[in-house]
DNA sequence: CGAAGCTGCGCG
DNA sequence: AAAGCGCGCAGCTTCG
């Protein structure tokens, strides 16, 4: 009963009215006496009381005792409690007052139940009102739904939230109960220095955390639905001083040193014909209005209507302050294609959604909300979830009441405004407002890639569309040639389909193995029979047909454009990310490259691409300062073939056909690049020694001579790796060149590889936004390549002018080595032609 | 019947 | 071809 509720996460206890017929405020006034867990006779001591001062700043909240607390009758004193014991500062450990939120241990450590739950609440609640906590520190899901009615461990844990409980409001850190940091361990620490492992190291820092934030912790603040509706007006368009009231208040809002901003729309993107801004909503201190713009119950005239986004649209760009939106994306790429484009950089826009991704990166982690929602913010910064103040239906509201529409959008502008000064206050505290700065000017950048999209030549689609169709048929009508197929079809009595998995595990005799899995194995266990090859063909084609054909025939906006969304917030490391459809993972090497023909010039363009060149080994060089590796990159010294020649001479057997084949180049080339592969880039993101062993196909202790002397070489590279992981360490996250943090629980590899991918995207992202401004707008960015369509009779006109742009980044920590940027042209993506590399040492001279 | 999880595979 | 990490999507299964 309890699990339902729990694993859905729909319901807040406050919404649970009865379990099993029960009345919830019957359990409450019953407590004890109708407890199941009174029926387990095996228990040492039912109703276990609290532990530690009756009077606690802090508060440990777990889950139910488990086999040692039974026996000794406190809670948390058998291993889970050891291990919270261990993170403890000391001089708090007698200060701090345990309980669970059941108080008797269920039978096997299951789960307790929502009606042992409800029947212990009240004795808890009065538990805590009576220790007044500033904090609870919440162990693991079950206390974390107990007290707030949320669930996800893993995505609540290392933030903090306002609750109340009772009549007592305090601060909630949810933590992982730390019974699964004991089943995660790989050994046991043997002091608070050591971490068994990387969830240990995370959890450690939360609790940390929740005790050092005491002396900076602010008053909790709980809103109701009452103060979330209170100040929040609109106007519809049917009355007489609609228009008046929707002028003066937008005159007084362009004055406001924050104003909240929302729209409400009738579709998720502005480009069909029918795209309409439903109504629109602005949010100052004291005071939101929102006002009906295109919904079909609004009741302005046209010259009013007119007149209501002529005074919108003078706000947008008039505004003095700060405009706070959530998600600003969304709302610039409406802004941009129904009010025009340069609004995207008028005056000054902020994202709550880009300030929550700063604070914490963390995004998408199963459980809805997704942490960067405004539902889920609402809840961690105001105990509130603002969603759930309405019922609307966000799909289509155009077919909801206007008023209710209204109301809604005020409440959002309202919480964006609110959200933006709580996170601001945060970023502040945390030493990330320069952060959020960088991250904020990507925005508009990112809006107007989108917005600018990728052309298509539909008739080019269509064409490979059909193309495609014929070769799956062909190899479909190779498989059914087999005699494997025929035999299916004499057995099931249908033919068979190369379409189905089904099928191919039914005419594999494997019918009752049922997963994905199972198909690669069905495939491979054809060995050479003749299906095979067709087979194995044809899945190749439907794939890249239904991946990167077919949606575009779906896809497509009425300007001949792909505009997929481009995310600025996905990613764990500042990267972006593209979806819908995703753009940035067309094939170029593999055999299906040929989708790209859809991506064409229009007639008098040409498509001009620009990709870094070795960016990721230049940002570990600016981020190491490693001597050698920094003078490497200056002299253009080839590292790869220098450590071919060395793995040679260590081990003269891994060449084949011995060292003397080397003598011709075409060998030299690839063994200089297995050693690029398979050597340097491995070590310079943290590979061992014997990895590398293994990748090289030599034996273990060449490898690990090989990363002696690799790392003799390249020291800086070595302290600077280390130096990331004790910042780990120390502080619970890594953070690079760009001050960008990726926090705790983070792999050994993944500390090394986030401030790359960051310190990438940073470059990137920040000549892109230079060279947008400048009317040099991508329409792709694909990491460390930026592509563009420009008139092909201005081609060097506008090659120097973006080249003078990308070979000179902002970051002064990027000089540290030369920028290289080779260029390719065509007339369609898939035709490009290199078309010259450039440096930043030597262009121009 | 929709949400969520898994696997493989395209790109950097 | 092959590192390590970062993504999104197709096609499937399971679950409630």
């Amino acid at each position: 009963m309890f699990n339902l509720h729990y694993k859905r996460g729909t319901s807040a206890p406050a919404e649970i009215r009865t379990l099993g017929g029960v009345d919830v405020s019957t359990l409450h006034a019953a407590g004890c006496s109708a407890c199941p867990l009174n029926y387990v006779l095996s228990n040492y001591h039912p109703h276990m009381v609290p532990r530690g001062p009756s009077n606690a700043e802090v508060y440990v909240l777990a889950e139910a005792p488990g086999q040692r607390e039974d026996e000794r009758g406190a809670p948390l004193v058998g291993p889970s409690g050891q291990c919270l014991d261990l993170r403890v500062p000391d001089e708090w450990r007698s200060r701090v007052r345990y309980n669970n939120v059941v108080r008797t241990r269920p039978p096997d450590n299951r789960e307790p139940s929502d009606v042992e739950i409800e029947c212990c609440r009240p004795s808890v609640v009065g538990d805590i009102e009576a220790a007044c906590p500033r904090v609870i520190i919440g162990l693991g899901n079950v206390s974390l739904y107990w007290a707030t009615g949320q669930v996800g461990i893993a995505k609540w844990r290392g933030r903090r939230l306002p609750v109340r409980v009772g009549r007592h409001a305090c601060w909630y850190f949810p933590v992982v109960h730390p019974s699964a940091i004991l089943r995660s361990r790989k050994f046991a620490p043997r002091n608070a220095s050591e971490y068994g492992s990387d969830d240990e190291l995370a959890f450690a820092h939360d609790i940390r955390r929740a005790f050092s934030s005491l002396p900076t912790l602010p008053e909790p603040v709980i809103h109701t639905r009452e103060f979330a509706e209170s100040d929040v007006s609109w106007v519809t368009g049917h009355g007489d001083g609609d228009l008046s009231r929707v002028s003066s208040f937008l005159e007084r809002a362009a004055a406001a040193p924050v104003a909240g901003v929302d729209l409400e729309t009738n579709a998720k993107r502005p480009y069909p014909e029918d795209s309409r801004i439903l109504t629109a909503a602005v949010s100052v201190r004291g005071e939101a209005l929102a006002f009906a713009v295109d919904h079909r119950e609004a009741g302005w005239s046209p010259a009013d209507r007119n007149a209501v986004v002529e005074l919108f649209y003078e706000f947008l760009t008039r505004a003095r302050g700060r405009k706070a939106v959530h998600n600003l994306a969304f709302e610039l790429e409406w802004a941009a294609v129904h009010l025009g484009r340069d609004i995207t950089r008028a005056g000054r826009w902020d994202c709550t959604m880009s300030q929550a991704y700063i604070l914490d990166e963390r995004n998408r982690m199963g459980h809805r909300p997704d942490p960067l929602s405004l539902e889920f913010l609402g809840i961690q910064y105001f105990g509130i979830n603002v969603k759930s103040l309405s019922r609307l239906n966000r799909d289509a509201l155009d077919s909801e009441p206007l008023t209710d529409v209204l109301r809604y959008n005020g409440i959002d502008a309202k919480y964006h405004r609110l959200l933006l000064s709580a996170q601001q206050r945060r970023l502040d505290d945390e030493g990330l407002a320069a952060v959020y700065e960088e991250h904020l000017r990507r925005v508009p950048t990112m809006v107007l890639t989108q917005v600018q999209g990728v052309p298509i030549d539909l008739s080019v689609t269509r064409e490979l569309d059909a193309t495609y169709h014929a070769e799956m048929a062909e190899q479909a009508r190779l498989v059914q040639d087999t005699d494997l197929a025929r035999q299916f079809q004499g057995r099931f009595g249908v033919p068979f389909s190369p379409t189905s998995n089904q099928d191919v595990r039914r005419l594999l005799g494997l019918a009752g193995v049922d997963s994905v899995a199972a198909d690669e194995a069905a495939v491979a266990q054809l060995g050479d029979n003749p299906a095979r090859e067709p087979l194995t063909r044809f899945k190749k084609l439907a794939k890249a047909h239904s991946t990167y054909v077919a949606p575009q025939l779906r896809r497509m906006w009425p300007d001949g454009r792909l505009h997929s969304t481009i995310s600025t917030t996905n990613t764990r490391t500042w990267r972006t990310a593209a979806e819908d459809p995703n753009t940035q993972n067309w094939p170029k090497r593999s055999g299906e490259k040929r989708v790209r023909r859809q991506v064409v010039a229009l007639p008098g363009y040409e498509i001009v691409s620009f990709d870094w060149g070795q960016i990721q080994a230049r940002n570990v060089a600016m981020e190491s300062l490693d001597p050698v590796l920094v003078r490497a990159l200056w002299d253009d010294y080839d590292i790869h073939l220098e450590w071919m020649q060395r793995i040679v001479q260590l081990h003269p057997a891994w060449v084949e056909g011995g060292p003397r084949a080397l003598a011709d180049p075409a060998v030299t080339k690839k063994y200089r690049d297995r050693a690029k592969n398979e050597l340097v880039f491995p070590f310079l993101f943290g590979a061992e020694g014997e990895t590398v062993a293994g990748y090289l196909g030599v034996p273990k202790r060449v490898g690990i001579q090989l990363s002696e002397e690799f790392w003799d070489k390249f020291r800086g590279v070595r302290r600077w790796q280390e130096s990331k992981y004790e910042q780990v360490r120390e502080l619970g996250y890594v953070s690079g060149l760009t001050e960008f943090r990726r926090r705790a629980p983070i792999a050994k590899n993944e500390i090394i590889n986030a401030p790359i991918q960051a310190d990438e995207s940073a470059i990137v992202c920040d000549a892109m936004d230079r060279l947008s401004r400048v009317d040099l707008q991508a329409f792709l960015e694909v990491h460390d390549d930026l592509t563009f369509m420009w008139p092909r009779r201005r081609h060097d006109e506008y090659v120097s002018r973006a080249l003078a742009i990308m070979l000179s980044p902002t970051y002064e920590w990027a000089r540290v080595v030369p920028t290289v940027v080779e260029m390719s042209v065509g007339s369609d993506w898939y035709s490009m032609r290199d078309a010259g590399k450039f440096r930043s040492n030597t262009w121009g001279q």
